[in-house]
DNA sequence: TAATTAATATACCAATCGGTATATATTATA
DNA sequence: TATAATATATACCGATTGGTATATTAATTA
């Protein structure tokens, strides 16, 4: 790893939580070098431009919570229990230190969504690889027995996504965890109803 | 009405659009100009800074969603009916012209949670204020005998409201309705599930 | 160690940011 | 219709925006 290139990693580590919290357009070239107490010289001569940190930033922050979660599924054997994860994560989601600014899709996906064509592909194709891998257990815990058969794997996962992602909006904005809590708990009955 | 009212008025219906896809941040004054056809100073005329003119696009913004599912709860009588408004409503999210722009509380929520304190404040009296609504149908709902009693009304409606959300999250950036008919279809069935 | 390359800092650029003071229209009132 | 009050336009302000050219420093290689 030459210089430059941790230079690269500082600065998309130092940045990704400011990109996350005042977004795209919210965050200026002097948040960056601020946070990074390099100069402009120094950035520019590792990226071309804003946008390239931006979207790194963005792979960054949900590689972080997409790695986070899968280490925990990683644990369990059954599959019920991978699942199980989802609700146990996200029940504390404003206590999860890295994840205080917030949900990187949810975030970029509002700001992005009519502004920012290369963030929003982003932001699609994260949801879109979420979607294919919680289907993908589903179908493994149907093949081993573990699930009902008759659970159609593509709808249990997109409503599994839109009450978190729905929650976490309601949560972070109003700071408290009520709505984790319920959204939770009813997530949580959703998965156990499915076992097999 | 004084002319400067309907300035007023005229300024705030115009740009509530433009701050709604491009946000607080992302939204300048220049873009206030061109949307209105007024300079700079007709603006500040009217409207002590760009703050005032936000609030007062999300306080429109939310509104005209209000409002629109409002008359169209009223239509019914029968309290089941009037719950089933909100996946009739969101299934075409995509297609209702006024909505092009996104949901105010999602966008708005997203951008100011950790920004803006005042628009922070705004977005969460609005989901407040849809929650009770909420409640409020479900606990007549009970009282009427048309709702099962051992319903939880808070819980409900705010399930209901997270998988609204949820879903109009990842429909407006994936520019796809899949998600919004996979999960009305299941909003449905839990509304009709309640049903006495 | 000297020469070369890579990485960072400095100083600047035009454009745009939100905002204001003042001049000019426009409207309402006497 | 003349006057007063309101409303809008013009012209400007300093600060900040993203970005660049060049100078300087640090690291690598001969």
């Amino acid at each position: 790893m030459s210089k430059a290139e941790k230079t690269r990693q500082f600065i998309i580590e130092k940045t990704s939580p400011i990109f996350n919290t005042k977004g795209y357009a919210g965050t200026s070239l002097n948040d960056i070098m601020s946070a990074t107490g390099l100069t402009k010289g120094s950035i520019y001569g590792n990226f071309k431009n804003k946008d390239e940190v931006a979207l790194l930033a963005f792979d960054h922050n949900f590689g972080k919570i997409a790695s986070y979660i899968r280490e925990k599924i990683a644990v369990h054997s059954r599959i019920i229990d991978k699942l199980l994860v989802y609700p146990e994560t996200y029940r504390n989601f404003l206590n999860i230190p890295f994840l205080k600014s917030g949900c990187p899709i949810l975030n970029t996906s509002t700001e992005a969504d009519d502004t920012h064509p290369m963030l929003r592909k982003k932001a699609t194709k994260a949801l879109n690889s979420w979607q294919l891998s919680l289907e993908k257990h589903i179908q493994i815990g149907i093949e081993k027995k573990e699930i009902k058969a008759e659970t159609n794997a593509l709808e249990f996962s997109i409503i599994l996504m839109s009450i978190i992602e729905g929650a976490v909006m309601q949560a972070k904005v109003t700071g408290s965890s009520t709505v984790l809590n319920i959204t939770m708990d009813f997530l949580e009955k959703m998965i156990r109803d499915i076992a097999q």
